[in-house]
Formats: C-alpha cells, sequence, structure tokens
DNA sequence: ATGAAAGCGCTAACAT
DNA sequence: ATGTTAGCGCTTTCAT
C-alpha cells in the first residue's frame, strides 16, 4: 500500500522529454506537440498509474477546485438536501466539497471559517445560522468569496445570496388554503426571532388583508418548531374555542403535532380542519397524508449557491468589478399531498 | 476582499529572523527559540492575519489533514448520522472531511476514488454501496489507506472496518417480542441481496430456533426497503389468514407501512400486534410512536470509523506491519418507544 | 515542437 | 538560539 508515488519527472525521464512537455501533455495545453510525443507520454502515465499532485499544482496555480460547505447540522432534515444540491452543482465542474457542522456555534463558525481559508478553499457556501449577529470577526483572515444561503446577513466577502422570499411562500400557502373554501385561518408559528419566521407571518396576514379578512391577534400562537408545540397550540385553539376552520404553521413538524391533536380531538383533517405545513421536512409526506405543504426548494437553492459560487470564481475575466452582489431569489412550491377541500369527501 | 496573502517570508523579513525561525514558532517547535524573538513574530503573524497556506505545508508533509467520506447519497437519512460522526471525530483532531454522493453507482465511486487520491486525502471512509461487486478496478491508482463501513468487502488499502452484527440485532429485537409475550411472528424483509439482509433474518430464524418456535416459510415475506410495501405484505398476511400476532421488519420504513395496513384492518398496535422496525429512520418515531426499533447506530459507525483512520494515519510508529485489518463490530440498541408488550391496555 | 529554469510557500536537516 | 539551504511536485514564461 505504501506505493512511492510517480511524478511528472519520472515520466519526463522515462519518456525522454522535459517536465513541462509532460504537464503540458497532461493538462491538454499541448496545442504544439507531436502526436508522436503525446501518445508516448499517456502511455507511460497510464502504465505508471500517474496521479497528479494537486498540492504542487495547487501551490502554483492557486485554485484547489474545493468549495467549503457551512451548515448547523447534516442531521438536521432540511440540511442534506441543500448539501446534495451543492455537491451535484460542483462535482459538474470538478469541484469537492468539505462539509462543516457548525452547531449553530459562532465560535465552530469562525474556526470552520479559518481552516476553510487555511485550506485555500476556493469559495464557501454558507448556509445559515440562527446565532449568527452579523458579527464579522470570524472573517478577519478570510479571504475567499461567500455564498449565503437562506439567510441574509451583511457578512464581508459575500459576493452571493441564494434565498426564498418567505413572505410571498405564506402568502401563496394562505391563499391555497383560502381557494379550497377555508375562512377562518389560524396561525401556529415556531420561534419568531429570525427574519425567516417574521417574513412568513406578514404573507400570512397579507394574504388574509387583501381578501378582507381580518381577525384577531388570539388567531396566532407564537411558540416554537416542534410537534409537540404544534400539539398543544392547536389544543388550546380548541380550548379557547377559536372559530377556525384551517390552520397555518410555521413548519412540518408543527403541522404534524396540530393534525395529531385534531385528530385526537374527534375532528377530520382536512375536510373539518385544513392543516398547512412549511418547509416539507424529509418524509412529512409519510408521516401525514393529509398535509399539504410549502415547500422549500432546499435542493435547488445549494445547487444555485454551488453554481454561483463557481461562476464567480472562473469568471477571472471580470477583475475587482464584482463589487455587486449577485441574488438569487427562488420561489417556493406548493406540495399538495392530498386534497384539502373544506368538507371534500373523505 | 483581493488581499494579498502574507507569508512566513514577509513575517521574517519584518521581524528580522529567518524563515525556518518564523515556521518554527507558528508550528510550536520552537523549543529552543528566545520568548523575546518568539512574541514578535507571534505579534506580527497576528497583526498581518498570517494564513498559513496549506497547500505549500502538504507539499512538504505529505499529510493534508483531509479524509474523503463516500457514501450513496447524503439525502438518505441513514447517513447524515454517519457523516455527522465522522465529522465530529475528525473536527476533534483537526481534520476536515471531503463528501461525496455515489447514487450506489460504480463509476461514480471510481471517480471519487482517483479525485480523493489526487487531492491526496489521507484516508478515506467508504459507506456501504449496494452495486459494489469487490471490483477493485477503480482502486488501481488509490494510495491510501480505507475504513469500510457497514459492509465487508474484499478491497485493496482496506485497513479496518466497521461493522454491526445484523445477526444478533434482529436475534435481540425477535426476542424483545418473545419476552413481550407475542409468539407468532411474521417477518417482512426488503431486498434479500444483501449480506445484511441475509444476516438479519438468520438472526429472526435463530431467536425462534432458540425457542423451538418453528412454524413454515409463509411467515416470512421478502420485497423492498419501502413502506408500500410494508402495508402489502402486512395487508398479504391477513389476506392468507396467516395466524401472526408479531411482525419483525426490515426496516422502519416497512414497519411504518405495515402498521399503518394493521391499523387499516382494525387491528390495535401494539395490542392486537406487535410490529418492530429496524435502522430507525430519522422519524420513525414522530410517525409511528407505537414502533420498537433495533436501531443501528450509525453516529457512532461513523465516529469510530473516522477514529480507526486517524489512528492509523498517525501511528506511523508501527511502520509496514499495518497487515491486519482492525474490526470494529458495534452493537444495536433496542429503542423501545412504548410498551409492546402484547394484550397491553392502550 | 520542445527544453531550461524560476518559482509557488513551506518544512526540515544541517550549520553556525 | 538562529540562519542557510535544499527541496516537495508542479506550472509557466521565455528560449531555442
Amino acid at each position: 500500500m505504501v506505493k512511492m508515488p510517480v511524478t511528472i519527472k519520472e515520466i519526463a525521464r522515462e519518456a525522454e522529454v522535459s517536465t513541462a512537455t509532460v504537464s503540458m501533455i497532461l493538462n491538454n495545453k499541448d496545442k504544439s506537440i507531436s502526436e508522436a510525443t503525446r501518445n508516448r507520454v499517456l502511455e507511460i502515465a497510464r502504465n505508471r498509474n500517474y496521479v497528479p499532485n494537486t498540492m504542487a499544482r495547487s501551490l502554483v496555480t492557486k485554485q484547489t477546485r474545493t468549495i467549503g460547505l457551512i451548515m448547523p447540522d447534516i442531521v438536521n432534515p432540511f440540511f442534506p438536501e441543500i448539501a446534495r444540491g451543492a455537491e451535484d452543482r460542483a462535482s459538474l465542474s470538478r469541484y469537492s466539497i468539505i462539509y462543516c457542522n457548525t452547531d449553530d456555534n459562532l465560535s465552530r463558525e469562525n474556526t470552520y471559517i479559518d481552516i476553510l481559508t487555511e485550506k485555500m478553499v476556493d469559495g464557501i457556501i454558507f448556509t445559515h445560522s440562527a446565532d449568527r449577529q452579523g458579527g464579522a470577526e470570524g472573517f478577519k483572515r478570510c479571504r475567499v468569496p461567500i455564498i449565503l444561503i437562506d439567510r441574509d446577513y451583511d457578512l464581508p466577502n459575500v459576493i452571493g445570496k441564494v434565498l426564498v422570499d418567505n413572505t410571498k411562500a405564506s402568502y401563496t400557502g394562505v391563499n391555497y388554503l383560502l381557494d379550497q373554501g377555508y375562512r377562518k385561518i389560524a396561525y401556529i408559528a415556531g420561534s419568531i426571532h429570525t427574519r425567516t419566521a417574521m417574513d412568513r407571518l406578514e404573507g400570512y396576514k397579507k394574504a388574509l388583508a387583501d381578501r378582507n379578512l381580518v381577525y384577531g391577534e388570539e388567531y396566532v400562537k407564537i411558540g416554537e418548531y416542534k410537534s409537540q408545540w404544534g400539539s398543544e397550540a392547536a389544543k388550546a385553539f380548541l380550548d379557547e374555542k377559536i372559530d377556525f376552520d384551517a390552520i397555518f404553521c410555521g413548519n412540518d413538524l408543527i403541522a404534524i403535532g396540530a393534525v395529531k391533536a385534531l385528530k385526537e380531538a374527534g375532528y377530520r383533517v382536512p375536510e373539518d380542519v385544513g392543516v398547512m405545513g412549511f418547509d416539507d421536512i424529509y418524509m412529512a409526506g409519510v408521516v401525514e397524508p393529509a398535509l399539504t405543504t410549502v415547500k422549500q426548494p432546499n435542493y435547488e437553492m445549494g445547487y444555485r449557491a454551488a453554481e454561483l459560487l463557481i461562476n464567480a470564481i472562473e469568471k477571472t475575466d471580470s477583475p475587482e468589478k464584482i463589487e455587486e452582489i449577485k441574488t438569487v431569489i427562488l420561489d417556493t412550491e406548493l406540495t399538495v399531498r392530498q386534497s384539502t377541500k373544506k368538507g371534500a369527501a373523505q
């Protein structure tokens, strides 16, 4: 297993040419090299199982063909899709991805940014972390371009963003419920501390306002992104005898909990009460087929982020004027799993 | 953003010492360097935001502190836990992880092995792919140590394995059902083409045999790892009037489907029929609280794999005698989510 | 059409 | 206690 690596030097000697020639041939920059030597060199390289040393190459070219992917936690089903999208786009252009879990921890984020710049990655895709308060101390030593996903911070080195229009998304979702015949739509929010959550709430309010539907603040409950909370909140609505016929939820976990509570209380979903989730966690469909959700295009977000980054890296032609931050805003999509029409037969 | 990187050369000049001195100080190999110069150099490095160039370092040291992680698909909830475990262990020792999705595709696997050896990763963690028939062509150019997870191939460069005792796992699972009072345990298997699946079936048979329980082959159904199949198979058991009071399933998706079919047919789970899953996909507990499962310790597998690899990499002291392949066999654990006692009250 | 040579930024003997 | 020097394996002008 401890095979001594073959270098271009050895190949050059064996082929009786210079290392420059070998290098050019191996990199397809052999415009002016005879077919004869070309084939000879290629043949030898193949026979000797030549593997280029990318360290040496990168040292010269200042490119590693590696991208860093920083995210809170790959075990959270939100992220694998993003990671996969990024990887698929990256590997198309023969970039590799170094992945880093931060657990939403600022100091781990900073550590990773350091490590990635030391590793000389060509760029970083930064997926949202709840904590980060815009603090830029961790970026002092960072020298690589950054693409933001999902959250819009003001950070140094950011050259692009891939975002979702959350207001529009929940607006669309609530409108779907209205179109299905529901008229009294309650809202169970998760944490409301993030921009994302507030935008969603705003979309909900806007959809109602557009149809001149107004009802009090008792229709909105704020808690956390857990199914437990969904159950509690739904029960609370029932206990308080709020007159609602649908619930829009801050995310799918909440929705799953809400559906459970409603069913336990004897309601049929969606015939009696429509419930809609958001985000589409993995398996939401398996868990609760009655659930229609607003799906965030995670895979595409990862894909587009990698694309933005690679374009920026390779567009060395436009020198310094990468001043404008490219922003991609993706649409969410409605995943209708089962008719959610009010009063529909089972 | 286009900051000119600071090199040790510049720091050396500014501090009026040699690059060797700077290098030693920066690498804590400064046993014999005066506090004065030491502090001066460190100070300058900090002020100038010095970032070491790991390419240059690796070129000399032949170490990249990077590990490759090859797996079928990070979106499959089986893998994020492995990835996370590996990353956690790796980052403890300041190793980074390059991750690669193969979609169980042999040629993608080979491509990645090539890319990773070119990137000079210090080792590769290879998580199981369904396809690979032991073909070793893709490893011709590979020069790095490999740790296998979950599947036991005969591959070149393999220096370690982290496996699960599937026979024992299903043996334990079935015994649990028996201990709970069930006596007629059917088995719904997924694909049976893998060693893993066969081992699980064997454990099931062994558990029954140990208690002198014998019943015909009609108690075993073989299909695929999908909830759809779980439903179909469970219905088939009912239609065929098989006398069973519990079902052991090849994985959780199957179990979820089976529970669904049983409930639709009017059975109470687990009071009338006990159902047990395997593998514990993400959210299995949310989906079906009645489900008790045999959980594969994915996180730990990833963690241990990284550990094995790092130990091997850094144990340069034992030179060539790394002939023995280190094998770690982990136990699965029973995740009892809710009493599964036969006939228990709701 | 090909070769010579100068680095890329760093580490590691070996000197002093 | 610190400096000198020779590479690591490759790319890239600039010659020829």
